[in-house]
DNA sequence: CCTCCACAGGAAGCGCAGGAGT
DNA sequence: ACTCCTGCGCTTCCTGTGGAGG
């Protein structure tokens, strides 16, 4: 084996700066999106003059650029000398419920609320003095809003404290992937969430190459990329999905591939090797992250999914459909073999609809199902790989405990 | 037609962890 | 050190829904 870590600090001979090819960089210039960004910035101005502006909400499919469009204009924001405008962006895929959400609000302005053990009432009334004490004005971005659990609770606490606060106030923009969450939300939420309304369409192929292009040549060396390498992997994201997450993701892959190889160049038969790995490793990602249970839940998934089970097949469509109660059986069996308890099969629903919000079953509901009202269920990518994947993260973990269970150094 | 089955998803309640107040 | 709160994950209980079968 090499010397761990040797690569690291060896110059790479294909990449320049890999930050930049991050999903994470905002670059300084957002394209294609100047309409977005003014229309942002339209309803949240009345904020930077010290008026209410108006709540936005944001939606559009993954790596659409919505998180890019609200980090620049809340970065520039920042950046303004206006003292009254605060903002504090919220990732709801971690401050994921009412609570949390405020206490992060709380915590980002007064860093003695950074610790637990606050009701929210408190919380709420400290805001509130916060906001009251100069006629402040508070913008917080919630982006991936739908994943927060008590939803309506939030808004209703939120509209609430405007109405509480005598002067100053708060402006909502609020970030979604979901489009068919609008009609999920409680009627009143609604209207307070959609004062503004703003779509993010997928971007097209020539548009991806131009996103491509801009990173690219700031990413990797010259030189490292010929047009025809870009204008593929956008094709392919393109077809995938206009997702520019996924474009960049092949990128960089490919530079990865290109440099194991030891080869200065970047050529199309690396990107489309790339574009096979990285939506792996995207599905790797997301089920890497996921609970224990939640994890062994897809896993039965897989399992079934391969075997070919007893799921039913729909009006002579090729997708099966796994039934959700029978997952359920497949999934105590294995929590049964693993020696470990299965919880019960009402938060395994729950879990299920987890899972479906994240992409990574899905779920069509009751409709003209095969029993009376059930879900049924298919897995979003490749089982075999998935499979592949869970066993892998199972067996790495259980090597994780014996590390743990030896004698501290 | 009615009843039963198999499931969805809401509501309530439980024990636990962990901070505050004393 | 203790009691009092609170949120959180989870379970228990419940009502609703629609096809299968009598």
């Amino acid at each position: 084996m090499p010397e761990p870590f040797a690569d690291l600090f060896k110059e790479s001979d294909i990449f320049a700066d890999r930050e930049v090819l991050s999903p994470h960089y905002v670059p300084e210039h957002l394209l294609f999106r100047d309409r977005q960004i003014t229309e942002i910035e339209r309803s949240l101005t009345p904020s930077l003059r010290g008026e209410r502006g108006r709540n936005v909400f944001i939606y559009g499919k993954t790596g659409t650029g919505k998180t890019s469009c609200i980090k620049y204009v809340v970065e520039k924001v920042r950046m303004l000398p206006v003292l009254r405008a605060k903002i504090s962006y919220v990732n709801c895929r971690i401050y994921n419920s009412r609570y949390r959400v405020l206490s992060k609000i709380a915590s980002d302005h007064m860093p003695m609320y950074a610790k637990r053990g606050f009701g929210v009432i408190e919380i709420y009334e400290r805001i509130i003095n916060w906001i009251e004490e100069d006629s402040k004005i508070l913008i917080v971005v919630l982006d991936e809003v739908d994943i927060i659990r008590d939803l309506d609770d939030l808004i209703y606490t939120l509209t609430r404290a405007n109405s509480d606060i005598k002067s100053g106030g708060i402006t909502l923009v609020g970030v979604s992937n979901k489009l068919s969450f609008k009609e999920e939300l409680d009627p009143r939420s609604l209207s307070t969430l959609y004062e503004n309304e703003l779509a993010f369409p997928s971007y097209n192929s020539t548009e991806l190459s131009s996103i491509l292009k801009d990173r690219v040549t700031r990413g990797f060396k010259p030189n490292v990329v010929d047009q025809a390498s870009i204008n593929l992997a956008a094709a392919i994201a393109a077809k995938e999905s206009g997702d520019a997450r996924l474009a960049l993701k092949i990128m960089t892959k490919a530079g990865e591939i290109a440099e194991a190889k030891g080869s200065k160049a970047i050529t199309v038969s690396e990107v489309s090797t790339a574009a096979k790995v990285a939506e792996e490793e995207i599905a790797y990602e997301l089920i890497g992250m996921l609970p224990e249970h939640q994890r062994l839940i897809v896993y039965a998934v897989a399992l079934m999914s391969i075997s070919g089970g007893r799921y039913k097949k729909l009006n002579q469509e090729d997708d099966a459909f796994l039934l959700s109660g029978e997952i359920y059986n497949r999934y105590v069996s294995i929590t049964q073999s693993l020696h470990k308890e299965a919880k019960g099969a009402r938060l395994y629903r729950r879990y299920i609809a987890d899972l479906e919000m994240q992409g990574i079953i899905t779920a069509s509901g009751s409709g003209k199902g095969v029993r009376g009202h059930t879900k049924l269920i298919r897995l979003a990518y490749l089982p075999e790989k998935i499979k592949e994947m869970i066993e892998k993260s199972l067996f790495n973990e259980s090597a994780v405990e014996q590390k743990a269970g030896e004698p501290a150094a």
